[in-house]
DNA sequence: TAAATTCTGATTTACGTACCTCAAAAATTG
DNA sequence: CAATTTTTGAGGTACGTAAATCAGAATTTA
């Protein structure tokens, strides 16, 4: 049978008043009797029924998930998933609010973050934008004991908790992988080959950070493929179709397009429209309806995925060790990059 | 505040003892009297405290996973994590024991059940050998009310009540279609290229799906890229090695191996001695020890893999909901193909 | 209508921990 | 040594639910 805190007493000579004293770090416990205690806990090998206890001391977790109100599927996506979490926590003792902020605006979010600060929820997870200020007002939460997770971008160097999204550099570089190795050979010939990249904003850091990844593979492994100068689309569909369609046009001899942000729908159609004779090889960020369909049609070649639905439950895990004080499984939060291929669509 | 069974009483206007035979299923409450207690749950939006139930209960959920002692690095990972879950299970009121079982052997496995059955666990989780007594002896388990999840392996249209494994087709295409991408251009001319595939055994369900999946899209979509017979390694790196160097002696226009099964150090050192002027495209299954090196060094260009921690957690999850009644999330539960190039390696 | 049966309410104990109070014991101080 | 402070023990209540008992009420049956 599993030792309880009135094992430990009998094991150690004491009283319960005293195990539990020495478990909760109050004061009024001789040196010599809180390792007496200590001792009997690590003989026994007993371990706090977290259930028991959070039932005793009536505790809630309250979180606050900061999101952007993007037009984009996968922000869509995200906020349908912390949705999800929220209609399925009544059962955990955890209540979770969403806190929509409008997209890229720096300002925005510090303000979000102050006004979540005043409320003191036991953790905020929230999309990072990369910004002086933004960093400051994570200090502040920090300062203030409560634990943050950036979600989808992260804020590096700062005093956020944890990050539960994926490594954009290695997402990057893989995506400049498949494409040099899906382009050599039909593209790439003696003269090389052009390729375009769509982002959205360079202000978010998972942006920058998965152009760098694509253009330092592209330039150690695939010498002879030129990258163009970044598109920004700001993750809008129709602003992602204007650049893309007119990228296509000054630019005849485009052989690929790594579209790393979000706004694919518009990507598509300008791809769809242009009718080349010979299509460009397309590898894009995040399944969708459409990335899906296109991918389905032929239109989209590769799809890099990140799980909307593992980074908020990851980053929900995350946030309850942390404010217990417990010890995350890094293995079990690491979000993986997803490569889908049409022929291994789930 | 979230509703208690107290407060539902008081809503129903009935007593504490018959909100409880309500909830429970007990007897002894008439029809009426029932639906007013269900109008007053709705109503109020009352969701038992798992925990606390679990508390009252005295509930200790007892798990059992039957694992072969096989001695490739996947395997021996998989013990790995299910002693990591060991290890964290006391604070979780769940007790996990693990069951070494002889590999490939349906009869130890029937015998490993049947013994299992006898203890009547919560829940049992094995690597499932596809045949009819297996098969049988599941069906007990159920009968027993015992719930049942297939690890890595699956044994479908059994009553087991859920697989913890990739989609094996899915693996088989997706090693496919990048074996027909990365080939063309380079390799596949007008005359095609010949592709090796290596696996460990027929026999086993999992390679015979991966093979399955491996050919459907070549044939599909990559008609001028020819397979040859496939090499059996029994799983072993010794004779993996002899049987991969042979086949490249007698075929020196192989451009591609794809080994679906384990026994890839063997597999690795073939064709690092086999010094060809062009090294044949090498796409392999699990990232262990040596296919990290390998793919590190360029002599593997793809892995696929799956995460055998998250295979574990998954099982103890299901399992976990499957003893209390519980709905599973979906798309927690599938499991991932993960694919890795040099460039993503975690 | 009386008797038997089925419901219902009130109350209690328990799960393992947290947290509180009060008194007694031990240690420290003057 | 007495007075003071600190430490310890004993006991209780609470968290939200499960499970049990028992008496009384309502219903059904004879």
């Amino acid at each position: 049978m599993k030792p309880t805190v009135h094992d430990i007493a009998k094991s150690a000579g004491g009283s319960l008043a005293t195990v539990d004293r020495v478990l909760n770090d109050r004061p009024g416990v001789r040196a010599v009797t809180r390792s007496k205690v200590e001792e009997a806990i690590a003989a026994l090998g007993y371990v706090r029924d977290l259930a028991a206890a959070n039932l005793a001391k009536g505790r809630t977790y309250s979180f606050v998930f900061i999101l952007p109100e993007n037009d984009n599927s996968f922000m869509i996506g995200l906020h349908e998933e912390v949705r999800g979490a929220i209609a399925r926590s009544s059962a955990e003792r955890t209540h979770i609010r969403i806190v929509d902020v409008p997209p890229f605006d720096p300002d925005a979010l510090v303000d979000a973050l102050e006004k979540v600060l005043a409320e003191k929820p036991s953790g905020v997870a929230f999309v990072a934008i990369d910004a002086p200020e933004v960093r400051a007002a994570v200090g502040r939460l920090k300062e203030a004991g409560i634990p943050t997770v950036t979600l989808v971008s992260d804020l590096p160097d700062a005093s956020r908790d944890h990050y539960a999204g994926i490594d954009n550099i290695a997402a990057g570089r893989t995506a400049g992988s498949l494409m040099g190795r899906f382009l050599s050979g039909p593209f790439v010939g003696e003269r090389g080959a052009t390729v375009a990249v769509l982002a959205g904003s360079m202000l978010v850091r998972d942006h920058r950070e998965r152009l760098e990844g694509f253009s330092s593979v592209i330039g150690e492994s695939y010498p002879n493929v030129l990258i163009l100068p970044v598109l920004e689309g700001r993750d809008d569909p129709a602003l992602a179709e204007t650049v893309v369609a007119d990228a296509l046009r000054r630019h005849a001899d485009i052989a690929g397009i790594y579209s790393l942000g979000a706004g694919n729908r518009g990507l598509i159609r300008a791809v769809q429209k242009a009718g080349m004779s010979r299509r460009p090889l397309v590898i894009a960020h995040e399944l969708t309806a459409s990335t899906r369909a296109a991918l389905a049609e032929g239109v989209i070649d590769a799809v890099l995925n990140q799980d909307a639905g593992h980074e908020v439950r990851s980053a929900i895990r995350v946030l309850k060790a942390k404010a217990d004080g417990l010890p995350v499984i890094a293995g079990q939060e690491r979000i993986r990059i997803d490569i889908f291929l049409k022929d291994n669509l789930p």
